[in-house]
DNA sequence: TATTGAAATGTTATAATATAACATTTTTGA
DNA sequence: TCAAAAATGTTATATTATAACATTTCAATA
């Protein structure tokens, strides 16, 4: 557990495909070591939930997963995206009830921080420990017992600041 | 700018009338000095909001205001809400979709922190210039121009620790 | 390998959260 | 007093998410 920029902002001309297969490579490796059954429906959300580095709306995945698999309803996408989110290969981004992919799901972080680009909505996504084990220390100070921590950052990315 | 708990877990059996009292006053103060119309219906939405220390969720209050108020629909409630999201006395809590009074509108704070207790289901809210700096700071040295942060921390307060 | 219980998916309906668009009323300032 | 702006009323609908129950698929084991 160290600082780790877990997925950062990407050029719009960077190789996604690499992206995308990586996050897929790791999910299946990640299932398989937990025991967790990676099945073609939710293997298929996830891609879609990497189709970006913007996160995507649970109805948007529903729309074109319907167009491949007539069946799907809202309940297939949100099951799927519970399951997704409970292995660690997705999270929920609160201020925009929207879901983005994590980058690295293998190494275990309770608390990331996403950082949220206002101009081109990409979301980057941190684990600094430096900022888990402030907010530790702050909260204790209150005799506050911290669970989880959410942060959502918005601003400007690097790229966008050209 | 400081380190402030700008609202703290309170006890069960606390003066909550003085927090009411305490919020409208500020609040009629802040929007007098700000030119904007605190107008009935917005006074009423804010003390619906802040009936409790436990964020109060937008029907709620409606289904409370319809009954004294026979024309509320969702955006009465919506755009008293906004009103009051904007002049810095209520803030929503993006996790829970939910509202709460602020504790300190009049010391202008762009960066709250808020303590969400599983156990109680009180929120507290800090604006702790530590915090904001460090996030501030990490995010600068990725090149991010950070605009606003949430952070939202789920745990057990004091009180409920016992 | 047949069975059976659990897990996953299908299906329908609806709950919960939020906004659009336009009409009317109220307030404010010229 | 009038006109413009602000606030509220009203109706409709968009968006996000879950409940409840039926059916199918999978995987362990008898």
């Amino acid at each position: 557990m160290k600082n780790k920029v877990i997925m950062p902002f990407r050029s719009a001309k960077h190789q996604h495909r690499k992206c995308q297969k990586i996050a897929l490579d790791s999910a299946k490796k990640l299932c398989e070591s937990q025991g967790q059954r990676l099945t073609p429906l939710r293997q298929r959300v996830l891609e879609l939930v990497w189709q970006t580095h913007e996160p995507v709306k649970a109805y948007d995945i529903l729309d074109q997963l319907k167009d491949e698999h007539s069946s799907s309803a809202p309940p297939t996408v949100y099951r799927a995206l519970d399951f997704l989110q409970e292995q660690g290969l997705v999270h929920k981004i609160e201020s925009l009830n929207a879901y983005i992919g994590c980058g690295g799901p293998d190494e275990s972080h309770e608390h990331s921080q996403f950082l949220i680009c206002q101009q081109c909505g990409a979301v980057a996504e941190l684990d600094d420990i430096d900022i888990t084990n402030l907010l530790n220390e702050k909260v204790s100070e209150l005799g506050f017992t911290m669970q989880t921590g959410m942060v959502e950052i918005v601003g400007v990315c690097a790229i966008c600041n050209h």
